[in-house]
DNA sequence: AAGTAGGGACTAAGAGGGGT
DNA sequence: ACCCCTCTTAGTCCCTACTT
């Protein structure tokens, strides 16, 4: 299960936040104060461990690899989530990074968000590729990104009944020019020649069509359910309430958006791709929204040496 | 089983803007 | 007015997922 704390020394270290909220819409941007360094990367690293551990320990039970240290076999490089490619490590990236802002930072709402796990075991395809790499290593098949599954935090009341929970769509894009933001906000443009509109298939529209009770938390409580079924018993009863289909538990929602990756030429530090103190007009769900962006530099090799240094000292060969 | 849509990375060429 | 850099767009590639 998810328990290492979100490193917010580092975050503090290696990026600077400047937040706003204005009634139900929060936005928060990070830039670059400096590059990631060892420090600040030593801090991240087992945060990104611990959100990687229910899977890792899912993909290498399916895979038959060994868990223990002392076994030779954990020195094999066809491990979760190390083997994955970039493109890969970019969509898992974006997830674990919205799951420490969002215990990191204060969102709209000031809610106090707990993630119990990730539901990164639910990526079907990282599981099958990590098995078929341990068998056959000269597979080369890429993976890619993950599709539909969102980052889910809850927020629990004292009784233990969960009563709001964030649901996020992480995007990574290497850099962030205006063409960028439509083409991912808005989709595609399509149409005759001249005439091109966007298709209305981005972000904007998965946001306000996304159901008031996501895959998501049925595949949280069925984790919980499989790991910790008595630690998190009024969680996992409150969550069968809240997926009943007749007269089930009301929940709120809040949408969170983490557009990431690096600045174009021509940003201009501290502007925002989206409003800053307006609700986005595109934004019709009617709910919280509370908008991420962080922009990075380097970010290849900042994603890169995150993930390939994930769980290196268990590896006999690594060395301290 | 085959065709089509979809998403993301990459590339080249043309458009546009800013600086001098 | 000109040059150069950046952005935009269109096209390609690769692979998945959906449709028929």
């Amino acid at each position: 299960m998810h328990s290492v704390r979100p490193p917010k020394k580092a975050l503090l270290k290696w990026l600077d936040d400047y937040s706003s909220e204005v009634d139900n819409y929060g936005h928060l941007l990070l830039e670059q104060l400096q590059a990631i360094d060892d420090e600040i990367k030593a801090s991240i690293v087992p945060y990104f461990e611990s959100a990687h551990l229910d899977a890792r320990e899912c993909f290498h039970r399916l895979a038959r690899i060994s868990l223990h240290p002392d076994d030779g076999d954990i020195g094999c490089d066809c491990q979760y989530p190390n083997a994955l490619p970039l493109i890969t490590r970019k969509g898992l990236f974006g997830e674990v990074m919205s799951g420490m802002f969002t215990e990191a930072y204060e969102f709209v709402g000031k809610h106090e968000w707990l993630i119990p796990v990730f539901l990164f075991r639910n990526h079907e395809d990282a599981g099958q590729y990590i098995y078929t790499l341990n068998r056959d290593p000269e597979r080369k098949r890429e993976v890619l990104g993950r599709k539909g599954d969102d980052f889910i935090a809850i927020v629990v009341d004292k009784d233990g009944k969960v009563v709001r929970f964030i649901a996020g769509e992480a995007k990574w894009r290497g850099t962030w020019n205006a063409s960028t933001l439509a083409t991912v906000m808005l989709g595609p443009k399509i149409g005759p020649e001249g005439d091109k509109v966007y298709n209305n298939r981005g972000v904007w529209f998965e946001v306000n069509r996304a159901l008031n009770v996501p895959l998501g938390l049925e595949q949280l409580q069925a984790i919980l359910l499989d790991r910790e079924p008595s630690k998190f018993a009024s969680i996992i009863a409150s969550l069968d309430r809240i997926l009943a289909h007749r007269n089930p538990d009301p929940v709120e929602r809040t949408d969170l958006i983490l557009l990431a990756g690096g600045a174009s030429k021509k940003r201009k530090p501290q502007t925002s791709l989206l409003p800053w103190k307006t609700i986005p007009e595109e934004y019709k769900a009617g709910r919280d929204l509370q908008v991420v962006e962080m922009i990075i530099e380097d970010g290849d090799e900042v994603i890169n040496s995150i993930y390939d240094v994930l769980w290196a000292k268990d590896k006999p060969d690594a060395g301290i």
